[in-house]
DNA sequence: ATCCAACAGCGTCACCGATG
DNA sequence: CATCGGTGACGCTGTTGGAT
């Protein structure tokens, strides 16, 4: 299952969750999902989601799937083990690509009733939550994460913009080591990674190509680090809407309890 | 104070989809 | 088709909290 297992036991389903290993494969397309892992589960859609055809939610004996009429053309039942003999390569096929964490974002955020406004830094999907968390007077409030700093890099490797600001001096790579310098954090340095797999000088690799590598690295360490950054927001993201939607249960509920106390008075009477 | 397990964060690699 | 960006997976390291 492709979720965050909390201390409680609960496990939040990844909405866009592409697959998972074992045989509790959860493919939802836009449901805020609560599901108690190895108890009965609750599914609900809230107005103006729709399964997309072919999706698969799989769930323990005696769950509840709760939407509005309309919404969920069929409910096939499949056996979760039917899954088992699918190939290591065929799994995987199943398993690569996820919609990136920014798409899942806009996505939610329009179900959310914003169509058209794309989420671009963690404070707005914050701030559209925090004001629907402070209509429910729930106190949890997450903070806003710090952008990371974004890092441009010319062909020749030496101009930057964004907010951190990064140049690359030395870039012969002299002595073995890439100096950078940083506008918020001062010089660091990248070792030079020779062919061979050693570091420093006595380089068997073309130096364009060594340089072409640093860049790489540097690249891809930044955008690993802008990743990781949205994963945990996104994450955030949908810890908040849990906790909306499970204080709106809370609420239908007592709703429930008073009118069917109120039904019970009048017909006694 | 020390040990140890759990956890978080990071860098790197490999892969895939998007794009020019 | 080459290149680039995004992301899962893996291994490593530092931190933290509980047990002794």
């Amino acid at each position: 299952m492709d979720g965050m297992v909390e201390e409680n036991g609960a496990v939040v389903v990844d909405p866009l969750a592409h697959t998972t290993g074992g045989n509790a494969s959860a493919i939802i397309t836009s449901v805020q999902s609560v599901i108690q892992a190895n108890k009965q589960s609750v599914i609900q859609t809230a107005a103006g989601i729709q399964l997309k055809p072919g999706n698969v939610i799989l769930v323990k004996p005696n769950s509840v799937i709760q939407t509005t009429p309309g919404n969920i053309q069929a409910l096939q039942v499949v056996d979760a083990d039917s899954d088992d003999d699918m190939s290591p390569k065929k799994r995987r096929d199943v398993l690569s690509r996820r919609p990136s964490y920014r798409k899942i974002l806009n996505e939610i955020d329009e179900i959310a009733g914003n169509p058209g406004h794309k989420v671009e830094s963690s404070s707005e999907c914050d701030s559209n939550l925090d004001s629907e968390l402070s209509s429910h007077s729930l106190s949890t409030h997450y903070s806003t994460v710090i952008p990371a700093g974004t890092i441009q890099i010319n062909s020749q490797g030496e101009a930057v913009q964004g907010l951190h600001t990064i140049t690359m001096t030395n870039a012969t790579s002299a002595g073995g080591l890439v100096q950078y310098t940083s506008g918020q954090e001062g010089p660091f340095y990248v070792p030079v990674v020779t062919q061979g797999g050693g570091l420093g000088g006595g380089s068997v690799m073309p130096e364009d190509q060594s340089r072409k590598r640093e860049m790489r690295l540097l690249k891809n360490r930044e955008a690993a680090r802008e990743c990781r950054r949205k994963k945990k927001e996104y994450i955030k993201c949908l810890e908040n809407r849990v906790a909306v939607l499970e204080n709106q249960n809370k609420a239908l509920i007592d709703e429930l309890k008073t009118l069917k106390e109120l039904y019970c008075q009048t017909k006694t009477e």
